[in-house]
DNA sequence: GGAGAAGTAGAACGATCGGTCTTTCTGCTC
DNA sequence: GAGCAGAAAGACCGATCGTTCTACTTCTCC
């Protein structure tokens, strides 16, 4: 009775593979882990994937697009610095999941380093739009280079998921967030105000 | 010749393997590689190293020393501020250089989930090491809080170097930097002015 | 000069890798 | 009911994995 038993036996696939892959890597995971757990055949695989290689970018396009659902139910009257705090927090709240175990897309990138390579590809692809992301609520947020702000955040975002990855997920969460508030106060246009208790209702991490 | 023609087998082995898993990473490269690029034999090899995991340790172990090393020659004159300046700067550095591919620790942690690993161990023991350095020196430096100017250092390195892995070194390395300048100014013991233009609000050091 | 460790050279081990194949069964549509 | 696509089940492929083995050579040290 699998929790997956009653979906597509595609969809099991992408799911065995997005739970295999995020928590042993994409080297260690052979394609008998693949479909005996998720209870179907090579035939079947090979008939839904023609190759290993492209079910890892399906996992990886799909963890993205997870991602970029969550951003998107930002409420727009929450653009600009609310929902640059918002994203952040996320990222927070990702690096104290139990399950964490780091940026998928970062960890995938340290396995792949061929640049061209589709999966690095797809990689860089969602670290882009990523940190377009954040430019444009940078810049709406009216910080005067958003270009670094979002460098900047991208850095921050990125240092806390694979550092948080070794372990004390509840300081390095803090010190992500710590930082960010510093380094906002010192982007920004004005002076700001507030920034004490914001409630977050957000879903994934970023870029 | 090869470079490493006159080296014994174990060190042309060692060699090897940090020129090779760092730039093509753990899994990915095999024995026959190893020997092969080595110039040395199956048997020689599995005499110097029971396994090859174990020389997968040697290699992690080998570049912590000669990064503790690097640390070990910043003069004692120079303790405190300008030490984890100068940590810091090395390690803008590195992102900068040409075969620069990431952090060698953060990438074997990403092909080696299990923190119970002789790998990870390694890896761990080294970020653990880092930290207390730079912890020691924001001591030196008189900060109120040096685990936690150390915490977001090393969240800023591991940014850095994981994210700089993906494509533009050199902003990055920018980025890092001005983020260091920013961030050692908030959470220095005296209000120490200028850097770039930021206003150091002085009441958020609780906690 | 003889012993023995350490090197080279290369075959071979079982296991596993990613990928292909045949066969049978089920469920849908005409 | 006929036809057919999709999936199950599992044998099978060549290649490569990490590892072990035998046989021969070279060097050092007593």
């Amino acid at each position: 009775m699998s929790s997956t038993s009653e979906l597509a036996p595609r969809d099991r696939l992408l799911r065995t593979a997005s739970r295999l892959f995020y928590a042993e890597g994409l080297h260690t995971v052979g394609v008998d882990r693949l479909v005996t757990e998720a209870g179907v055949t090579r035939a079947t695989f090979y008939r839904h994937f023609p190759a290993k290689e492209e079910l890892i970018v399906a996992y990886l396009r799909g963890r993205s697009q997870e991602i970029r659902n969550a951003v998107a139910q930002i409420p727009a009257h929450r653009r600009g610095r609310e929902a640059l705090l918002l994203i952040m927090q996320s990222v927070a709240e990702d690096v104290r999941r139990a399950d964490f175990r780091g940026c998928a897309f970062l960890n995938a990138a340290a396995e792949y380093p061929d640049p061209a390579h589709p999966v690095r590809r797809a990689v860089e692809e969602h670290h882009a739009w990523f940190f377009q992301t954040l430019r444009d609520q940078a810049a709406a947020a009216g910080h005067t280079d958003p270009d670094h702000t979002a460098r900047l955040l991208v850095l921050l975002r990125d240092g806390a998921l694979q550092g948080g990855a070794l372990g004390s997920p509840d300081r390095v969460g803090d010190t992500l967030l710590k930082a960010v508030n510093d380094l906002l106060a010192a982007a920004e246009p004005t002076g700001r105000g507030d920034a004490a208790g914001h409630d977050v209702h957000s879903g994934t991490q970023g870029g």
